[in-house]
DNA sequence: ATGAAAGCGCTAACAA
DNA sequence: TTGTTAGCGCTTTCAT
């Protein structure tokens, strides 16, 4: 019943050696640092005997290093983000860090206040997705050399790594194909957020449609409301006022299941006849009646190009070099919720 | 361009007090320790200055406390554990704390391997659901008085602090609605797993089935083939051998996913004909044509009562009191998808 | 009202 | 081939 846990140096101790050849064998330095097969062998059975285990704060303090990362999103509670998340924990592990996952809220207060702790914690490196106004802080910490990839969105005045998708180019073919399939009256469904992602989604409906002589409709949520019952009513007014709309379009998957609620409301045949397009994948839109048209982000690809520009920027430290930009396609799933009706 | 970062006794130096003193004024014990205002206020201003951070990993190897929590689950990009996980985080943040969200895949080994990481980061409390062969390694912990709450199931003869839901009594409300609405022939679908909370939704079901003289039809998908090619074989064939089936109940959310697929695939009128519940509710489900009758677990109250048993432990270490139990009340969200055709 | 000094558990340069 | 020793940056007891 000995309560305090067995440091190296009680180790020592009870084997007349010296914490350095304990600490040597321990971190498999023992051929290396040339220590005897014998007493190798006698530390490593002992170690296991007693079930020492290593303090790593203790490690950390004396390497100044934490293997661990940030994997900061605005919401980890949110399907894509949890997916993604999922997917750096597995690569972050196999490479032996663990990952601190935070969700910011895309509030900026919030944003620094977690790196700000994070630092305190002296994390290793750091995969966010930035709220609009920390382009300073990151910039602080980009000086300093500190691990950071973006993804999801960037900021275009600031040379930093990021992974994100052709957001213009998804947004464009999935117009192009909703006007393919005969729809002349195509909404497109957004938040006002000032975010480069969710322009580009804007910009590329937008353009398709101009150029095919249709009329833009668009519905510009404040961002606040989006999850809000004024939401709602904005949506259904929006709705109401434009009688002749053939088709949907929605920017982001919180603005899909709202949406999709209000269509809903008012009769199912008329959701049914409906075209419909969704920005990012769901595991349900399959099984939807009908099965609902998604653009799907490459989560596995995104989470592997982040998480290989973090283990390069955590090896090479200092030597600094230009920023690895990185913009993947995303993939138009075609199912039945845009086909022509 | 000074690259280190400053620690106390450089700010010591600086301003010709002892790292003691500092210490106080950070810790915001100034006043406490009669520290003169003078002082305080030179200080503070100080480190503001000069951006002073302290280094958390130094104060935990020095104190003891991580101030982390580790919040284990299968899978932390399943919907269900990712909004639990949400929930967790802001609680835990307001209090201080951090944490660790991990996956353990329900598997016994890697369970093991993460809790000895964590237990060697030093981590403070321990959040988990646990997979079925960790219960010796529980009991440990709990005989070293760390931390720990279990949640979404536990272990009968384990006397450990939990938070479940009524699982027995859920899904006997379901199969009792199912059977008010008319169906006559309901299906059970589950996976082959020995966990309580699994073994109690089979119950519940069976039991009201029994006492209203019909023949359960139950199907157990052995675990490893729930996403599998092989278990939609499975189901498949389930389906085709029991075509008289008029109402299906999914114990679990990913086979209610998968199941819903296989049976849209034959005709969607049938898909609309079936009586359907599913365990665990879900954003989509509400839209879905026919929207879906779901279990909905209380996640806001499971969070803030782990968060609080947890808190609890936390503040009383050693002080070994008894275990606190808590078993919580699902809700039947009735959708279309049950009711009488 | 403030400071000196020890020590948390580990690693690594240097010595032997 | 192994040991001595000096810290990493902080907190806290004890002294003044």
């Amino acid at each position: 019943m000995n309560n305090r846990k067995l440091s190296i140096k009680d180790i020592a101790k009870e084997l007349n050696v010296s914490p350095t050849t304990i600490s040597f064998v321990l971190n498999r330095k023992g051929k290396e640092k040339k220590i005897s097969d014998e007493v190798i062998k006698k530390i490593e059975s002992y170690v296991e005997s007693v079930g020492y285990k290593p303090n790593l704060v203790a490690r950390s303090l004396r390497t100044g290093s934490t293997k661990t990362l940030v994997f900061m999103v605005e919401d980890i509670g949110n399907f894509f983000f949890a997916k993604i998340a999922r997917l750096i924990e597995d690569i972050a592990y196999k490479e032996g860090y663990k990952v601190l996952f935070c969700s910011n809220e895309n509030d900026d207060m919030r944003s620094r206040e977690l790196l700000e702790l994070f630092s305190e914690m002296q994390v290793d490196g750091y995969i966010v997705i930035p709220s609009s106004g920390i382009k300073n802080d990151l910039s602080k910490m980009i000086k300093n050399n500190i691990p950071l990839v973006l993804f999801d969105r960037y900021f275009e005045d600031l040379k930093t790594n990021y992974v994100i998708i052709d957001n213009y180019e998804a947004s464009k073919n999935a117009t192009e194909h909703l006007i393919e399939n005969g729809f002349k009256h195509i909404a497109f469904i957004t938040t006002d957020v000032q975010q480069v992602q969710m322009l580009n989604r804007l910009k590329g409906y937008k353009d398709v449609v101009i150029e095919n002589d249709i009329e833009p409709i668009v519905l510009q949520i404040p961002f606040e409301e989006t999850g809000s019952k004024k939401g709602k009513r904005i949506m259904r007014t929006f709705f109401k006022e434009n009688a002749n709309i053939d088709a949907v379009f929605f920017s982001t998957n919180y603005l899909t299941r709202n949406g999709l609620e209000i269509i809903k409301e008012n009769s199912e045949k008329a959701a049914l006849d409906l075209g419909l397009v969704a920005f990012d994948d769901n595991d349900l839109y399959r099984i939807n009646t009908p099965s609902i048209t998604a653009i799907a982000q490459p989560m596995d690809d995104i989470a592997k190009q982040l998480m290989s520009i973090m283990l390069q920027l955590l090896k090479k430290q200092n030597k600094i070099s230009k920023a690895i930009q990185i913009k993947l396609k995303a993939e138009l799933i075609i199912r039945t919720s845009s086909l022509a009706k």
